[in-house]
DNA sequence: CCGGATCTTTGCATTGTCGCAAACTGGAGA
DNA sequence: TCTCCAGTTTGCGACAATGCAAAGATCCGG
C-alpha cells in the first residue's frame, strides 16, 4: 500500500469541512488499490463489503437488461465516492461500476460504516447531502426521458459531460475519457446508429468536433439551443 | 390539532425499532393537518419548511418542464415520509406534492431536523434507506425508459400502482385513488391517446377493467407477459 | 509495418408512437 | 332530471427513430 497523505482529501467534498485529524484516522481505515481500464470495481448484486473514492479517473456505473441492454447509470468522475450502499440501507450492490480508464481508488470495508459515520459526522452529512443530489439528478433525468426528443437528450448528455468532465484544449472542450458513439446511445435510451447521425450532423456544422472514441465540444451555446428547443 | 396516539406510527415503516417514549416524542415535536383533493402539500423550489409524514390518502409527486408538461415522479401512499429535503441537504423541495385524494398528514419544522436525528438514530437510519431505495427505484425507471416500449413501461405502470396500491374486489385488484389515462401517460412518457389505446385494448380482451379515472386489473399474468415481452 | 478487431458512418425500408380532430360518455352539480 | 364538462375513445396521416446491412476509418498488437 502506498503513502497517502491527507491533503489528498482535503480538497474532495465528502470531506469537506473535516479536519486534519479526521482526515488521517479516514484514511488509516482505507487500503488503495488500482483498476485497470474496463475492469469492475463491483458488481451488481455483489455482497457490498466495501465502499469506495475514486482518488484518479473515471468509472462507469451500468445496469444490464434482462436482455442484454446496457443503460449507463452515471459516470463518477475524480474525488467522488461510490457504492455506498451501506449507507443507504443495502446490502448488496444496485448496479456495475466499472473503469473507463486507469484508475485509482480508497476503500472502507461497509462494517466499517457505522464506525465511520459515529466518529465523523461531518462526513455523513455530506455523503446523505451527495444521495440526495444523486436522487434528484436521476429524477430529472427521469423527467428527460419523458419528455424529450433524442436529438435534446444526445445534446443534454454532451453539454453534462463537457461540463462535469471537460479539459478546455485549443480546439474546444474535450471530454476526458474515451467515449464511443454506444456510449452516448447507452446513456440517452437510444441506438448507436442515431447518435452517430447527430454526431455527425453537428460536426459538419462545426458545433463539435468528434473522433474514435474522441468528442470535443467547440461551439457550446450551438447544442444549448438544440438541447432547448421545443421543436 | 386533534389527539394523536403513538400507536398510529408504530407500524410504519420509517418509524420501525423505535421505542413507545421515542414515538411519543416524535408527536409531540409534530403538528397534524388535512389536505384536500388537489391541493399542493408543497411546491418546487418553496423553500422546505417542513417534512411529512402521510396519515392517511395518496400523493402524487410532480415535476413540470419549461414548457409546461408534467411528469409524476412517484406516488406516495398512507404511512410514507414525503417532503424530506432538508434530510437530504437541500433547502428547496425539488418536486410539487399534490393531494390525489383528501389526505391527512403530520408536518414537523425542518430545522428540527438535526435534534429529532441526534435524539432517534433508528429514524434517521429508516430514513436514509429509505432514500436509497427511491433512488435505486428511480434508477430502474431511467433503465425502463430508456430500454422498454410505451406498451410495457404502460402494463409495468399499472402492476407496480396494483402492486402498492391495490385493493381487492371482487372484480380484481382495483387502483386505490381515482387516476386518469392522462396521469398514466404522464408516468410512463407518452399521451394519454396512447394510453387510452393500449388500455381499451386490454379491457376487451379482459385483462383489465377500466372506468372513469378507474382502473381493476384483472388478469395479472397476462400484463406480466406484456411488461416482460421482449417482442 | 501489416493484419484484424473495433468503432464509425451512411443508405434505405419499416414502424411505433405521436398529433390532431372529432365524437362519445359518465358523473357532479344546478 | 337535465345539463355541462372533464375524461375517454377512436380514426387517420405524419414522422422521428429504429433495424438492418454494408462500407469505411482508426487503432492496437504481433
Amino acid at each position: 500500500m502506498s503513502r497517502l497523505d491527507a491533503s489528498l482529501l482535503a480538497d474532495l467534498p465528502p470531506f469537506s469541512g473535516m479536519s486534519r485529524e479526521a482526515l488521517d484516522d479516514m484514511l488509516a481505515r482505507a487500503v488503495s488499490f488500482r483498476s485497470a481500464k474496463d475492469a469492475y470495481v463491483f458488481r451488481e448484486g455483489e455482497e457490498a463489503h466495501s465502499f469506495f473514492l475514486l482518488l484518479d479517473g473515471y468509472v462507469r456505473v451500468v445496469k444490464v437488461t434482462p436482455d442484454g441492454e446496457q443503460v449507463i447509470v452515471r459516470y463518477i468522475a475524480t474525488g467522488e465516492l461510490l457504492g455506498i450502499a451501506r449507507a443507504i440501507g443495502r446490502d448488496t450492490y444496485p448496479a456495475n461500476a466499472v473503469a473507463a480508464v486507469d484508475c485509482v481508488l480508497l476503500a472502507w470495508p461497509s462494517n466499517a460504516w457505522d464506525a465511520i459515520v459515529a466518529a465523523h459526522p461531518g462526513f455523513a452529512t455530506n455523503t446523505y447531502s451527495m444521495v440526495g443530489s444523486r436522487l434528484v439528478g436521476t429524477q430529472d433525468r427521469v423527467v428527460e426521458l419523458a419528455t424529450e426528443r433524442v436529438e435534446q437528450r444526445v445534446a443534454n448528455a454532451i453539454l453534462s459531460l463537457a461540463r462535469e468532465t471537460g479539459r478546455k484544449t485549443d480546439e474546444g472542450i474535450l471530454i476526458d475519457f474515451p467515449i464511443s458513439r454506444q456510449d452516448i446511445s447507452e446513456m440517452t435510451g437510444t441506438t448507436l446508429h442515431t447518435v452517430s447521425r447527430l454526431l455527425s450532423g453537428w460536426d459538419s456544422k462545426g458545433w463539435i468536433k468528434g473522433g474514435r472514441q474522441k468528442i470535443t465540444l467547440v461551439e457550446g451555446h450551438k447544442l444549448m439551443m438544440v438541447a432547448s428547443a421545443r421543436d
